[in-house]
Parts: C-alpha cells; structure tokens; sequence
DNA sequence: GCGGATCAC
DNA sequence: TATGGTGATCCGC
C-alpha cells in the first residue's frame, strides 16, 4: 500500500506496526482501492522483473556485463573531485516558521495544513508517525493532542527570500531548489577566504521567548551577564534579555557551511541542515545526514565516497522514489552498494537512461547535464473539490480555474503556451490528462477557457474531483509588457467577476429581472430594470438605439468608478447612425436612412461594445480587454466589453440600449480564434412610458411593437409576478417572416444573401458605419455574416460563443469561492547538474 | 504530440 | 466529512 514510509527524519523506535493499523483503518474504501490498484500494478511490473532477470540468456548477461563496464569507465572519467558544494534544508520549514511566531506550539506536536492534507509537521509530531502529504483527519488518529496550523504561503515566500540572500553572498549563482533548499557551489569561496572570521551572535533570555534563538541558562557566563541588554517585548509585554556576543568562523569548507547555517539563524531564527560534497546530489544526501540543525561532510574521495554510499539505502537518493525503489528490490538492490555490485543487471531491466542515472548514483558522480534552458516550461493552476458529476459546478469550477491559469501568465511574464492540457482527477483518484495544441499561441483567457472546455466536455458525465489546466510550449512577455501584465491580468479578471456579482446582485432584487432571447440561439439574456423592457431590433425600432452623444465626455471612460471599463475614443468609436429618429405617438417612426442623411453624424453607445484589437499593451489595458498584453493584432482577438451596462443597470436608463448578440460565425478557417465573431444587435431595452409622460425626451417612450423578429421573454420563474409587463403580451409570439433587416438602416429586405450583401456593401459605402469599429478590418466579410449566420460550419466556435454568451452576457451565477488548499506554490528546479 | 507515470517538496 | 498543488521529466506510443 501507499500509506506509510519511513524515509523521512524524525522516527523514534514508535511501532511502525500500529502506525500502519491506524493509517489503513481511517482511509475511505475509494482511496484504498486506488490503493490497492496501484500497488497491484507495481507488483506486477515486479514479477515481469524478475521474470526477465530469469530469463536472461547467457549471451545477454555478458553483453549488458560488457556494456555497463564501458559506461562505468566512461564516466568515471569525468569524476571531478575539486569542487565544494553544499545543499542547505531547513528543518521542518513551515512547521518551524509557524513555531517561531507562536511559541506555544515549539512544545507540542503540530502540523501545517488542515484536516484534509498536510504540508508538514514538526519533530514532535513525527515520533508519532504524522508527517508531509498526510491527510490530517489521519494524523488526529495518529496524535489526538496533534495541533494543525494553516499555512502562510507568503511569509514561507518571504523568509525564504531572506535566507537566500545569506547563501548568494557565498555563491552569487546560488540556486533555491524549493523555499527551503538551496544549492550553493562554494568553491571559489573556499579559496578566497584565508582568515578566520568573527561574527556577532544575539541570543535572548528573560520572560520573553518570542525571538530565537534562546540562550540556555548554563550558557550565560559572566561576560555575556555582564554585557547584556534589557528591553520590553512589543508584542508579549515582557521584558528580553539581549546576549551579544562574537563567534569565530574558520577557514575550510566545513567551517563555511557552519557561518551560513549561523548566519540564517540570526536573520530568522531557524535552523537547517547541510551537507558538503563533491557533487550536488551527494550534498543533498548528507544534507539530512545530520538533521535537524546539524551538517554533514563527505571528504572529496573516491573511496570515502564509494564507502559512504556502500549501505546508503537506494531510497535517500532524490529521484529514486517509492516505484524505483521497489523495481530496484525487485533486483536484489536495498544499497547504492548493491546497485554498484549488481550493475550488470540494469541493461535488462531499465531504460538506457535510468541504467546511466543508476550508475552515475553508484558512483556517487554528478546528474547528467542539464539541458540548456533554466526557463519555466510549463504555468499549471488546479484544485481539488468535492467530488461531482453536475455539469453545472464543474464548469464553474473550471473557468475559476481558468481566471486563476490567466493572471498568473500575467503575474510570471508569459505572454502564452503552444499546448494546452486539461487534468481530470476522478472520484476514484484516477488521473486523466488530455492536451490539444492548436496552431497557435493560447493566450487570452478566452482561449484558455475556450480548448480547455473542448477537452472537458469531452469527459463530462465522469465523477471528478480535481480539475486542472496547464500551458507548455510557454512564450515569453518582453520586459515593458511584463509589468503592464502584472498589474492588469488579474484586475480584469476581477472586474468581470464583480460585474457578475453585481448582476446577479440586481437579478435578485424585484426592481430587476432577467430577459432571454427565446428565438435566438443560443440565447442572450440582460438584467433589466422592471420598469424597462426590451424590443427586438426590427426596422421599426432600430431608431431608437442611435442617440446622439454630445462629447467624448459622455464616454463611460470618463467615470470616476475604477470598475467601470469603457471604450477608448479611438478604439470604439462606435457605429454612425441616425441621430433624430423620432417616435410618433402611434409608434412610428421616420426613415433612419432619411435622418442620417440631414443630420450630422453621431454615435450610439450599446450596453456592450465591441473593442477591436489594438497593438499597444498599454491601450489595451486601458480599455481592459481580457487579452494577454503584448498580442500583436494578428493574434489577438476582439472582445465583448460592456460599458456601463452591468455596473449602471442600477439606474433606468434614460436612453435605450442596445442588446447585442454573438451569431454563430464562420469557421471554415483553422484559425478559429482569430476572427472575433460579428455583434448582432438584437433587442433594444426601452422604459416603459411613465405617467405623465417626458416630453423632452425622445426615447423614453416605447415604440409601438410591431415586430416579430427577434423575441424577448422573461424566463418562466419571473414571468408570474404581477407587473403590468409580461413578455408574451408586450412580445407576442413569433411568426417568421421572410424579411431581415439590414443591420445598418433597418431596411426590411427580402431574406435573400445577394440582396442583402449588396445591400449591406452600399449602406456601408455610404458611410453610415464605420467599419473599423464594429467590424474589424481583417474580417471584411463581416457584415454579411452578421446577417447570414445560419450556415455555421460546427462545432468549436459555437462552444466559445457560447462561453462568450456565459462570459460575457453575464448569464452564470456567481460562483462560490473555494480556498486553494494547503500546498507549496513555487516550482521546484531540477537538481543542479553542478 | 499525447497520455500515463514517477518524483520532489 | 475529510487524501494537496506546481513543475519537471521520462517512457512508449
Ligand atoms: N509533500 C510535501 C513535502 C514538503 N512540503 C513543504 C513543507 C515543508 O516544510 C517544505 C520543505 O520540505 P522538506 O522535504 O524539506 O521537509 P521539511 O523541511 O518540512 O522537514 P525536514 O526537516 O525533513 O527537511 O515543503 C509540502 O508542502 N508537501
Ligand atoms: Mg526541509
Ligand atoms: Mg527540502
């Protein structure tokens, strides 16, 4: 099973036995068949081990004889015994960090994390068998009096930052292998340091205990008494005794490694481990040789070092874990030893790689050189929930997932990744992994949610407990655009979800409601005021939707509200339209085309706009679309914006919006995601007349409803309330007419393409659109398809529209706030080659 | 390129 | 009630 392995530091002579009972009696039959399916699984691969060691003909063992011993001499050719390095651990690193700032729990076992998993655990609590990656419900058993400690990921960021400047002053190419290892090649150090060195050390006594390290009583002499300082704790109240003293550093390898471990205990009164060899992965070896808080020397000699690996147990080495251990067993190997003994073996067995690991391991020589590029390859986000099916939960899981994966690109200067993988952990601990590399660089969070949920849907149906998403194949901000990165991915990401709080927020109140499309498909809905209604865009209300703005003033960019993103001039200046459409009494209404001709040009502003990709990472993060800073417009995309729409619902609006929504667009290309679909307005949302009635006001009054277009109703739960609206009465139901209008003049015509296109072309020539707001350059044959949109070749985009209908239009509930479990976040270097 | 596995911390 | 998250690498297709 995988429930307990002792490979850790910390075990007393305490019943491995008992430790196990308990352990296997508190974990859930679905945990323990994974267990046990796995567990069958290695003892398979054993047998089929073993069986091919039988098997072996003579002529095989003399040619893997043969073949190892050559690889032996060549590497032990390259065995370099000049160099000094040093791998520093600290000593139970959270656990320690957390008993240094609450001194109550340095005299009682405890551990960080939560009663689902642990991160790690102090000494104390080791002797009684809890340690790393436990769940903590488990180690309650373990250790009733067990006390569990949440983790401060940013303060074990923090001091870990503070330590390894110690280390870079000894070695300026120091590297962190995680927040609590360092490899450090001391070398040079080494040679240039030729005198002993003397260094103050505080030690702190009274009634306070809050600072380490505290002194012993039979540690104070009398100098040290008589030198002391006195002060009152500013945290406890009590008063501290300051002991300051000076400590001599010698000069030597060993006496180095004793100044750091010094030196960090000072800063921040933890302590660590060392160990000092020829290579980096002996030092990581004998770096726990002496833990906690001590060191470990390994002389630069081949036989010293032959001899200290002779009954090393193969399972200290990192990078022989759990499996290889048991395939190496499998072997007759317990030793790195054996391992040496038994070479001749490994050409049966294991890869060609993993015999040149093996042997390289039995040698006690450095790690194979690394392949070039120390660059992240890969940026992951995941998270474990309660396991579910519901399709609904998953997703919501999923985008959160997506909006975290998002402004990490920002927060880590990648601008996107090649490939895209999607992982799925099953309720049964079964782990899927399914990847797409698209054409393209995946880059905005659209994208990222967009192939991922490909790949989700795919598996839906599944009982999943883990959802995550990862990028690879990574591209690299430059380094302007990473600090406009920094600051805008997540702020954006925010605002869309504060837009939905406060939609969602505006639904449940009863001076709102929500309005669907019922023709349209997929639907758009939009929250609005109940004194408001929505029209369908017909030529007989199109009209409406174009009012004049005054000045650039009226923009929504000009509001004081940090939540509130609206369009740039430039970027959004939105489509031309008649500015004196004016409503007679019985609902009709003058030609638009007529108005626009005898009437200066003005623009419209609709609830959403549609921003055209910009170059500039910094226009972009202006008008704060959901696109990754620095995309080229070649690459990146339009997007749907909402002016004030969401934000502003609160107040009725005093003028008509216009709904838009997103048509199915043509996918014939494989560039499915480099052509922003065509905005389709759809509906217009008009107050209901009041009494009396605004003369001053054109559009405050309703136009007669006489269209059959389009439809907006209210959803069947809101549609009882007793308004004096109900949308089947304001809205009748449709009845197809073989007219469409033109999405520019309103025109109605016959439902026919090359009418309507050429059509469409003249409106556009006569400059009533502007065409490189809405419809965005590169995809000139736009405007047909904001009318033809019926012939959609598949699937795909369809999927991302309907994302951009969730996304965008607001329509998914806001999601419950799930905190990230206990886990260490920053990534893990390869163990330096040396 | 993909998917499963192993490993570290 | 309850078994983590991030990143890397390797193997065999
Ligand atoms: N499965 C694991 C292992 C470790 N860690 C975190 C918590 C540890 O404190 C830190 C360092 O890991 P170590 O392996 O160095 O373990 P400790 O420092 O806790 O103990 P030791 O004294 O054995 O080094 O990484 C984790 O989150 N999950
Ligand atoms: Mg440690
Ligand atoms: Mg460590």
């Amino acid at each position: 099973m995988l429930t307990f392995s002792d490979n850790k530091a910390g075990m007393s002579g305490l019943d491995k036995d008992k430790i196990t009972k308990i352990i296997t009696e508190n974990t859930s039959a679905s945990y323990s068949n994974f267990s046990q399916k796995k567990q069958q699984k290695l003892e398979e691969r054993i047998k089929e081990i073993k069986s091919r060691l039988e098997s072996a003909t003579a002529a095989e063992r003399a040619s893997a004889q043969k073949s190892m011993d050559e690889m032996m001499e060549d590497l032990e050719s390259e065995r370099d015994l000049t160099r000094h390095y040093v791998c520093v651990d600290m000593d139970a690193y959270f656990a320690a960090v957390e008993m240094r700032d609450d001194p109550r729990l340095r005299t009682i076992p405890m551990a960080v994390g939560s009663t689902s998993m642990l991160s790690t655990s102090n000494y104390l609590a080791r002797k009684f068998g809890v340690r790393a990656a436990m769940p903590g419900f488990i180690a309650k058993k373990l250790c009733p009096e067990l006390e569990l400690v949440p983790g401060n990921y940013k303060k074990y960021s923090k001091v870990s930052r503070e330590f390894s400047q110690i280390f870079a002053e000894y070695d300026p190419d120091m590297s962190m292998g995680s927040l609590d290892e360092a490899y450090i090649d001391i070398t040079e150090f080494v040679e240039e340091r030729r005198e002993p060195r003397k260094i103050s050390r505080k030690r702190f006594g009274g009634d306070c205990i809050c600072r380490l390290p505290i002194i012993k009583p039979e540690e104070i002499t009398e100098s040290l008494e008589g030198s002391k300082i006195t002060e009152k704790c500013a945290k406890c109240q009590k008063e501290r005794i300051i002991y300051e003293d000076l400590v001599e550093f010698g000069v030597g390898r060993a006496e180095i490694v004793r100044e750091m471990r010094f030196r960090v205990e000072q800063a921040t009164g933890l302590t660590c481990s060392a160990g000092i060899a020829s290579t980096f992965r002996l030092a990581k070896i004998c770096s726990d040789f002496n833990k906690p808080n001590g060191q470990f020397e390994l002389p630069n000699d081949r036989q010293e070092i032959l001899h200290f690996l002779k009954d090393l147990p193969i399972r200290k080495v990192s990078g022989i874990g759990r499996v290889s251990e048991a395939h190496l067993q499998a072997c007759g190997i317990s030793t790195v030893g054996d391992m040496l003994e038994k070479r001749a073996i490994f050409p049966l067995v294991f890869s060609l790689l993993s015999q040149e690991s093996f042997l390289r391991t039995a040698l006690g020589l450095r790690g194979r050189p690394s392949s070039g590029d120390p660059k992240r390859k890969s940026v992951s986000v995941e998270r474990t929930f309660g396991g579910t099916s519901d399709e609904n939960l998953l997703k919501d899981e999923h985008r959160q997932i997506c909006e975290y994966l998002f402004i990490d690109l920002g927060k880590n200067g990648i601008r996107g990744g090649k490939t895209i993988t999607l992982k799925l952990k099953l309720a049964s601990f079964d782990v899927l992994t399914r990847s797409l590399t698209p054409g393209k660089l995946i880059t905005s969070l659209e994208d990222i949610y967009g192939f991922s949920m490909e790949l989700l849907a795919k598996e839906l149906g599944q009982e999943i407990r883990l959802i995550g998403v990862r990028l690879s194949q990574l591209t690299f901000l430059d380094e302007e655009n990473q600090e406009v990165a920094k600051k805008t991915q997540k702020s954006v990401v925010e605002f869309w979800n504060e837009a939905k709080r406060k939609r969602r927020e505006l639904a449940e109140s009863d001076d709102f409601r929500i309005l669907t499309t019922s023709s349209e498909n997929p639907t758009t809905s939009c929250v609005v005021p109940t004194t408001h209604y929505i029209a369908p865009m017909t030529s007989s209300t199109a009209p409406f939707a174009f009012y004049k703005m005054k000045s650039s003033g009226d923009l929504p960019t000009s509001s004081k509200s940090p939540m509130t993103f609206g369009a740039r001039s430039t970027s959004s200046r939105a489509i031309l339209t008649p500015s004196k459409a004016s409503p007679t009494s019985s609902g009709k209404i003058s030609s638009p085309s007529k108005a626009a001709k005898s009437s200066p040009r003005a623009t419209y502003r609709p609830p959403f706009m549609y921003i055209k990709p910009t170059s500039s990472a910094a226009s972009m993060s202006s008008v704060g679309t959901l696109t990754s800073s620095e995309a080229p417009v070649t690459s990146s995309r339009a997007m749907l914006m909402p002016s004030t729409a969401p934000t502003k619902c609160s107040e009725a609006p005093t003028s008509p919006k216009v709904l838009f929504s997103v048509p199915e667009a043509d996918t014939s290309s494989e560039d499915l995601f480099s052509s922003p679909p065509a905005l389709k307005p759809s509906g217009i949302i008009f107050a209901f007349p009041t009494d009396p009635s605004p003369s001053g006001d054109l559009f405050t009054s309703p136009p007669a409803i006489t269209s059959s277009d389009d439809l907006f109703t209210s959803p069947p739960a809101q549609t009882s309330s007793g308004d004096l609206f109900t949308s089947s009465e304001a809205l009748p139901t449709s009845s197809n007419t073989e007219k469409v209008p033109c999405p520019i003049c309103s025109l109605q015509l016959p439902n026919d393409d090359v009418i309507v296109n050429r059509h469409v072309d003249e409106c556009l020539n006569k400059g009533l659109l502007y065409n490189d707001v809405i419809i965005p350059k590169k995809t000139s044959t736009s405007p047909k398809k904001m009318l033809k949109n019926k012939k959609a070749k598949k699937t795909v985009t369809k999927s991302s529209i309907e994302k951009f209908l969730t996304d965008f239009h607001l329509m998914t509930p806001f999601p419950k706030l799930t905190s990230p479990s206990t886990a260490l976040t920053s990534g893990r270097r390869r163990l330096p080659v040396n």
